[in-house]
DNA sequence: TTATTACCCTATCATTTTAGTAGGGAATAC
DNA sequence: GTATTCCCTACTAAAATGATAGGGTAATAA
């Protein structure tokens, strides 16, 4: 199940994303327009600029603002910030690998090999869409 | 993330799939050859057995055994049991579909779009897949 | 300089989900 | 009848999730 943080997250980003011109938007204006809770929607704008999504500006006139065009933001990036491994095992992730507790051997396990191809073929839907194509 | 629910239901599976014959194997067995809690591995066998997955035999000599041949049996059809729905949002849920709160025009929705694809890239998936294809 | 705006950051909390445990009941084989 | 093995309900500990509270700090406008 894909988490609200997440949700909320690709929403903000593509409300930015369609923003004229590249002026701070407020948090209270996502949330509001997005209906979601401002203190939430906060936190996760801080994670989106610290990974290197999103600029800021304080006081007044100031907000969130893309930082990179739209295209160039794959969902790749923005999944693994967001809602962290693409893998549904961590015996299948590229960026988070972890060996299985139980599971002696990988090359044997069924689960293994179903959750690979399940790894795969949502790694190309993610690398084949970037913010620009979900406009 | 995966559940363990899951991730031990298809060892499970897998498991009396590879078993010569028919006779029944009983949950000890399983949880010990596979490394699962016996007790919690005996709920999830349960709940094989009420989705017409598997049949069983109680008393000496008894246990569970597959009631179909693992060609019959669909990921699509273990993954939904076990895990529940496919989709990752509700809104593109295809057996468990759910309007968002939030959200007021589907068709606009950047995150609906994009959990579209992945939805349909994992149903291939599971769709390709039979419990025979993970031996 | 001073007030205001708006982001920054930590801590806390209620709820739900997950994973596992406990314990007795019912059917079957011998 | 007794041992075996599945059947079923209830409970619980721990973690994750979604959200809230509340003050701090930097930038800006006047």
């Amino acid at each position: 199940m894909l988490s609200k943080k997440t949700k909320y997250g690709l929403k903000a980003l593509t409300f930015l994303a369609k923003v004229e011109g590249k002026e701070p938007v407020q948090i209270a204006e996502i949330a509001k327009h997005e209906n979601i809770s401002q203190k939430f929607l906060e936190s996760i704008l801080l994670t989106l600029r610290r990974n290197g999504f999103l600029g800021s500006k304080k006081g007044k006139g100031g907000g969130y603002y893309l930082i990179k065009e739209p295209k160039d933001i794959p969902m790749t990036t923005v999944m693994r910030v967001l809602e962290g491994p693409i893998a549904m095992v961590p015996c299948v992730s590229l960026n988070f690998y972890e060996k299985c507790d139980d599971c002696p051997d990988e090359g044997e396990c069924s689960v293994h090999k179903l959750m690979l191809q399940v790894r795969d073929s949502a790694l190309e839907v993610y690398r084949n869409n970037t913010l620009a194509d979900l406009l």
